[in-house]
DNA sequence: CAGTGGTCTAGACCACGTG
DNA sequence: ACGTGGTCTAGACCACTGA
């Protein structure tokens, strides 16, 4: 019984959801009965429901009052860096490519510039021990005041390239999973004879205005990349 | 200026942090401090630092101060559906197996079951339009009292399935992501041909107590399926 | 010890929705 | 008009950390 008030609010309607007894849609009782319920003066109801509210168990509508919602059974947090060695068993790497280019048309359009803007592209293996386990291309504008510092970049993840030059708490962040198979280029620098499957994994930079700071691409042997996600709570 | 005292505070702080004003490891006013500078009662200021907490742009320490976190620059939200017309272009289903089978070796494990359980298996197709998208295999555990449904079950995604059987807010559920090469009945079942690699999506559900409910497999073409995930705030 | 965050109260005023 | 949730106050007591 140690719990605070609130908590044991928000444990009893969790758990009255959980077993069915409050359906989605349904109402929850009013703060003011609660607050005869439990005892409990209208804030401490209130930092319970909060709680409720934030971790979408229920709804709260003024004047009408608080509703438990549809479960949202499509979410998941996904951790997700290219270099750990948790996620892709990667633990090193190695630079082939740290230079200022011209970029493409596909570049311009993807990072939001005109012709005139150099990109900072930066090529990477990535290695699981000996074995090369994913190939890692990294665009980013090239601002007079950045110098590349090759050496420093070479173990980071991309908002850690990036946060070199910005504040990370800024950034914005897409990233957009898919299978595809590797090209000559990427066979050669794999090493792979056969053919191999890649998890391609796409990430957008932005700051927080929605301008584009950067876009990555890592291609994962297929025998190397897995991605998990999970739901929360 | 409508912005209610305790959101002015969480904005004003972010700002200071994204700015770089306040770095990591950085403590910020205490809360009589900002009692003052916003001219607040304190469980006012306490509103605002709760919801810069929730976000974990904070951390307090109970007689020590509030401080600003590290950035967890891993962290993705996901919304995943096999369903699902904007993330799949999946829009319909076929069902091609609904039945009861002894589980393999595998899944007694996967499913952490006895071997004189049953398990139902539901194969399906999903299609864009008229085109075969992707493979899709799922398994859970069968109860006596647990009637198939086949023609219910048809277009629901996995948890949906579960749901018909359980309270859908218990669920927990683990994604994992890789790619595959197709083997010979998959191959059939989506009609290729040619090589194309697959995006698999492997689903765990479990219950509360982290017993599991289900396994899901669906196989997507790898010029089908595409994910997407964001960075949250 | 003085200062911090964690919990809680008993009021208040407001805007909103329904009968 | 009444009940609802949203914001806010000015106190209170507690447990904890640090000098």
């Amino acid at each position: 019984m140690g719990l605070p008030i609130y908590l044991q609010i928000v444990a009893d309607i969790k758990a009255k959801i959980k077993k069915g007894i409050l359906k989605p849609g349904d109402a929850i009782l009013s703060e003011n009965a609660l607050c005869e319920a439990y005892n409990a003066s209208r804030m401490t109801v209130r930092k319970g429901l909060a709680i409720l509210v934030n971790e979408r168990y229920i709804t709260s509508i003024p004047g009408k009052g608080s509703y438990v919602n549809e479960p949202d059974s499509e979410k998941y947090v996904l951790h997700y860096n290219e270099m750990s060695a948790t996620i892709n068993r990667v633990n090193s790497a190695r630079l082939i490519e740290a230079a200022v280019i011209v970029p493409s048309p596909d570049l311009i359009s993807a990072l939001n510039i005109t012709a005139n803007h150099k990109v900072i592209s930066i090529r990477r293996i990535l290695y699981s021990g000996d074995e090369p386990a994913a190939f890692d291309q990294k665009y980013f504008i090239h601002y007079e005041e950045m110098p590349i510092m090759a050496e420093e970049i070479k173990d980071l993840t991309f908002p850690g390239m990036i946060s070199k030059y910005t504040r990370l708490f800024a950034l914005k962040k897409d990233l957009t999973i898919s299978a595809q198979l590797p090209d000559e280029e990427i066979s050669k620098h794999l090493g792979l004879n056969t053919v191999v499957p890649l998890l391609v994994v796409e990430q957008k930079l932005f700051d927080n205005d929605n301008k584009p700071l950067g876009l990555g691409l890592t291609y994962y042997r297929g025998d190397f990349g897995k991605l998990s996600a999970h739901s929360d709570f």
